[in-house]
DNA sequence: GCCAACGTTGGC
DNA sequence: GCCAACGTTGGC
């Protein structure tokens, strides 16, 4: 079992959006490395902690977990979609995704603030300077002790 | 809206 | 394969 931080930008699609519709399919991630993430090192039940960016405040908003395997993203072949791809052919998907699941929203948000505080999170990719994967794996005490921080009583 | 950081593209 | 130009991300 691994453990992922998936951004999304809130006024697009946000942890309650994901509470209400329950499933969704990750669709739109055009970086390799993401996809990758993906595509090869995701399993059926990973966890995921859910990160609101490009948002006041930016930080972790809740929990998921990665339903299913990964399989392509069919957006890259609508040309209407923001997503499309036009050197991606059908029979050769550039870009995959797998779905994602809503587990819960934190009690507490946890803040980017917060998150930097933390000394424990020493080392989580997010906070790394420059860092702007959308999707990154994070280690288990640190996944650990998000959860805790979202859980406790502020 | 600004801008630092980083990824991608394309000419050579 | 190099690298300048350009586009995007994301915090502020």
């Amino acid at each position: 079992m691994r453990y992922w931080l998936f951004k999304s930008e809130p006024d697009v699609f946000s942890i309650r959006d994901l509470k209400r519709v329950g499933r969704e399919p990750w669709n739109g991630v055009r970086n390799y490395q993401a996809r990758n993430f993906m595509m090869k090192d995701m399993r059926d039940g990973d966890a995921v902690l859910f990160y609101h960016s490009n948002a006041r405040p930016a930080g972790v908003a809740g929990m998921a977990k990665v339903k299913g395997e990964a399989y392509p993203d069919k957006t890259q072949w609508n040309p209407s979609s923001e997503y499309f791809d036009p050197k991606s052919a059908e029979d050769k998907p550039r870009w995959w995704l797998v779905d994602v699941e809503f587990v819960e929203e934190f009690p507490h948000f946890v803040s980017l603030d917060e998150l930097r505080a933390e000394p424990a999170l020493e080392g989580l990719l997010t906070l790394r300077k420059g860092n702007r994967l959308s999707i990154t794996p994070v280690e288990r005490v640190h996944y650990e002790r998000i959860r805790a921080m979202g859980r406790a009583r502020k």
